[in-house]
This record gives structure tokens, sequence and C-alpha cells, in this order.
DNA sequence: CTAACTGCAAATGGTTTGCAGGTTG
DNA sequence: CAACCTGCAAACCATTTGCAGTTAG
């Protein structure tokens, strides 16, 4: 894959340094085919290199977000998810607010609005940043409401 | 306005109760025409009654919002944004990440969008929750990259 | 009355930062 | 060998939680 002689050459072209710690983030996000929390991305480099600090991976996460090769999500969580781009078609994130589930859509699903909203507000959406939240079928058909625990306790009993 | 009488019948039916604070935070928010931080509510918020905790303001905010009176924004930055919804018209947030300006773009723009969402993953998208990052014109002209501070230096160097 | 709510204060926990030592180019 | 990076540990800080006293219905 050119992934990584795009990263690299884009690490050199601004300066940045390429050191093992980045080859193996690289690495273990292109292996990844889902979002992925910090903390399991830490869980799996570490198996690579023993020492490799969260601070470290979370630096890196960073770079590599800004050179465009991984997306991040929100989720209704609070812990942000990550996800390698480019190993699949792009997509968008559609977020079920009641049972925390992603579904990936094809983001041909979006081309007109994109359009849109170059056309009438010059604005330059990022594809692969967008999640959408909302309610999932399952949810939908059994009920669960968005964020209300306690009110959905109070209507079941 | 009919919406305080709505939030009050919504608390009724489902046995929370009408406390003073909880007017105070309805009003407040009914009055920023814009989306605003946690602080500046309580900010706010502490002019009408003074021991009116951040705690409390966190609590109803949550309540609001599942009522589905506020509805609330991720920015690039670490702080949530609350907006209360329905004293405009429905909109989608365009968020630049480089600036950090949000721009409220008519849903109207989304709608087909939300119907290809519903017909093709069954997924029924809450509108007014819905960001969008990217780059506002300005910081396109400007050749401003997201989230990439470091690489901005060094390209102006 | 009693279940819900608030204020207070302390805890949480994901993320960031400062710094000294190690590496890259 | 100078600038960049990493590991470590501590700091941050928005948000959440436990609890005892207060209040709505």
């Amino acid at each position: 894959m050119s992934c990584e002689k795009f990263y690299y050459q884009a690490l050199k072209e601004h300066g940045f340094r390429l050191t093992s710690q980045r080859e193996i983030m690289l690495d273990v996000m292109h292996q990844f085919r889902k979002p992925v929390s910090v903390e399991e991305i830490h869980e799996c480099v570490k198996k690579r290199s023993l020492s490799l600090d969260i601070a470290t991976v979370y630096r890196n996460l960073d770079l590599m977000q800004q050179f465009g090769l991984i997306s991040s999500i929100e989720t209704s969580g609070r812990q942000r998810l990550y996800e390698y781009v480019g190993s699949e078609e792009p997509h968008l994130h559609l977020i079920c607010r009641a049972c925390g589930r992603i579904i990936p859509a094809d983001v041909e699903i979006a081309e007109e609005l994109f359009a849109a909203l170059c056309q009438r507000y010059h604005f330059h959406a990022e594809v692969n940043e967008i999640s959408i939240p909302g309610l999932c079928l399952e949810c939908q058909q059994q009920g669960r409401l968005p964020h209300i625990p306690r009110v959905c306790e109070k209507e079941g009993a």
C-alpha cells in the first residue's frame, strides 16, 4: 500500500521525523477495520513496543488526523473513536443515540448536500469526519428514546 | 410562547417536578440566540439565583435536551455548546475546523439526505443535533489548514 | 409525607503538558 | 549536533456523582 509512502513523504515535507513509534501506529491503525478507542489502540500498540506511552499515542493520532490518514468520531459516550481512512470507501457515521451503535453510510448519499454546502455557504465539508446522531431501526422499533434513561424507566413502570 | 407550557407538561407527564431553577434555566436558554457554553449559561443563570450550582445546570441541560428543547454541539475545542431549539428555523451547524466558527445552515438543504438515510438505512437522523466539520470560506482563502498548527507555522516560515 | 431536586464538595477520567533524556536526519 | 520525539509523571478541567438537607406535589 502507498499509505506508508504517503505518510512518510508528508512527514518529511513538513519537517517531522519518522520514528518507530509512528511506523507502529500507522500499521496498527491500518489493521483495524472499525472505529476504535484510544485505549484499544494503546493496548494494541503496546504489543509491539512495551513502553510506547499513551501520550505518544495521542500525539501521533493528532498528527495522523492532521494529514488525513485517520478520522475521529464523537460518540455519545465520553471518549472519541479513531478510524483509518482509506482502507474502505469513504463513509459517514450514523450514530444511534439510544444504543450507541455506529453505522457506516456510503458517502455518495450525501454528495448533493456537500455540493449545496459549497454553493450556498462556501463551506467545504470534511466528508470523513461527519457523524450523524439519530435512532437506528432496532431502537425505533423497541421504542427506545435517545438519552432519556430516567424517562424510559418511568414509562416502563 | 408555548415552550414553557410544553416543558412543564412534559415534566409533569414523566414525573419530574417544576422547580424555580428549571424555570430560570428554560428562560435563560430561550434568550440566547446562539450556541453557548455551560459556563456562559451558569454565569447568566446566577444573575437570577446566586446559589444555582453548575451541577444543577448540567443536570437540567440534560433534561431539556432529552425533551428536545435544546440541542448540543460538539466543537473542535473541549467544551460542548448548547442552543435553544425552536426560537429559530431548524438548522444544521457547519463547524470550521480552522477558526472554530459555527455557521447555521438551513435544514432544508439536507432533507434529501435525511430521506435517503431513512430509506436505505432505516436511520432516523436527529436534525437539530447535526454538526458538519469542514473549512469556511475565509479559512479556505487564507489557506488555513484544519488542526495543523505546527504544519502551518512551518509552512509560513 | 415522600420522592424528587438542589447545593456543595469531592471524585472521575479522558486528554494534555512540562521536562529530561533519547533519536533522527 | 541541533531539532525533534518519546516516556514519565503530574496537571487539567469539563463533567459527574454522593450525600444531606430542601422542596414540590
